[in-house]
DNA sequence: TTCTTACCGTTATAATGTTACATTTTCTAT
DNA sequence: ATAGAAAATGTAACATTATAACGGTAAGAA
């Protein structure tokens, strides 16, 4: 029983996607509200297509799929939703795939490691507080004032190793 | 005196540029030596132009300079390069800036943290075990296989806060 | 209502990175 | 030395990712 809180959902095979979505639109739908900006229906159905994807997806990936649904889309319809949707946390870029992932704890600012599975592709992000805190120790020690971090490793996930 | 030791050499504004990148133009020959590559002359061209640029400077930025001498030069001249010197650790690509700065501790597989003043845009490179292992031991006790990682902050550097 | 702001449509273009194949240069084994 | 193999470069075209600029529309505030 609690072997299974050790894994993490993004890597646990046997929980259920669509409930995630779910979860996660209506997380979405609290935080906006609370925060008073307006989770539009663009920006809501992008949100979804990107938790449905369960893998990283890319702008271009994802204009794709608003495109058969909404025929006017273009590049910025994609780029402003996905610039809302980061800046209210709710979702986060990886930068060294130039794809987006849903932010699996939204609403504040945090910086989780990003863990890519190079055999799977899939990706977990994981908040630390003793990373976070090593990182801003070590800044702090050099007279760096820090205001953002990002933290990305790929190796295989725990899945892929069998 | 002491002191001195604690400003990091690319944020000591007294510091000879150009000595730094003969420096880095000995070692890269030493390294690629060692390992029985070979540093062409684009290859050590883009290497200098890298280093002598002192911030964070882009594949399409190092193509207009090599354009100036090498007529002939395109896109994949400069990428073949820039590959060459990653793949033997002698550049890092920063993820966030999609640029490039030569790597101050080369020839050995490592990944400091690389961070990035939002003011000056000048870019320092650290290695940090203390980071390191702390990312490690989190990877390793969720089973993660981890093979490679990239950390970069952004910030206010020393010399920009005044 | 009117005004203002935020949001979206639309077109075009910029910036970054890759594929594919031909040619040249360098290294290696004879 | 020299032929053959491997590595490096030239060259053109293309693919992918991201932004600019401007006009129209819709939502919330006075």
């Amino acid at each position: 029983m609690p072997l299974e809180k050790d894994i993490p959902q993004a890597w646990d095979k046997s929980h259920d996607h669509l409930a995630c979505v779910e979860d996660a639109v209506a997380k979405a739908h609290q935080i906006c509200a609370e925060k008073g900006v307006r989770l539009t229906p663009m920006r809501l159905r992008i949100l979804e297509l990107i938790w449905r994807s369960h893998k990283p997806i890319g702008a271009y990936a994802l204009l794709d799929e608003i495109k058969l649904e909404h025929k006017s889309a273009a590049p910025p319809t994609v780029y402003r939703a996905l610039d809302f949707l980061m800046e209210h946390g709710l979702v986060h870029r990886i930068q060294s795939l130039n794809a987006f992932v849903g932010c699996n704890d939204p609403g504040h600012v945090h910086s989780g490691i990003i863990l890519i599975c190079d055999d799977c592709g899939d990706v977990l992000e994981m908040d630390d507080v003793k990373i976070s805190e090593t990182i801003a120790s070590f800044t702090n020690n050099l007279g760096f004032q820090l205001s953002s971090q990002s933290i990305e490793a790929t190796g295989i996930c725990p899945g892929c190793r069998g």
